[in-house]
DNA sequence: CATATGACGTCCT
DNA sequence: GAGGACGCCATAT
């Protein structure tokens, strides 16, 4: 049943798959919109088990702040920054990136 | 079973 | 906007 491990993670990756180029969502919405309201952490452990060459567009998950959330002396934290950048995404400031421009409403599926 | 830590969130100052 | 406090879920010790 949904209640495995393996499952849960499998139902979090799959919601971070369906995120548009572009876009960028929070652990929360990913937890709620992937049937787990409040387990934001939970999310965070999922993406922590994430490989490198993964097809898990991770760097599309930020915190609620707007902020990346990998902690420094993880390479991770420079590849999500860059891949962001290059999908289109502007830094509001040096760490900051504005939620309400780029933040994907999950079961939304925003026209534009 | 209790405590501490973490790729978190929300509220308050 | 920045920082601290408390809450929530899961894992490690």
């Amino acid at each position: 049943m949904a209640s495995d491990p393996g499952e849960i993670n499998q139902r979090i990756w799959q919601v971070v798959t369906m995120i548009p180029r572009g876009r960028v969502a929070t652990y929360g919405d990913i937890a709620r919109h992937a049937g787990m309201p409040g387990a934001a952490r939970r999310v965070g452990r999922a993406l922590r088990g994430l490989p490198a060459g993964t097809k898990i567009p991770w760097h599309r998950v930020i915190n609620a702040q707007g902020r990346i959330a990998v902690p420094a002396g993880n390479a991770a934290r420079i590849t999500q920054r860059r891949r962001l950048e290059q999908e289109g995404v502007t830094f509001c400031t040096d760490t900051r990136i504005s939620l309400k421009r780029y933040r994907w409403l999950p079961g939304g599926e925003q026209s534009e």
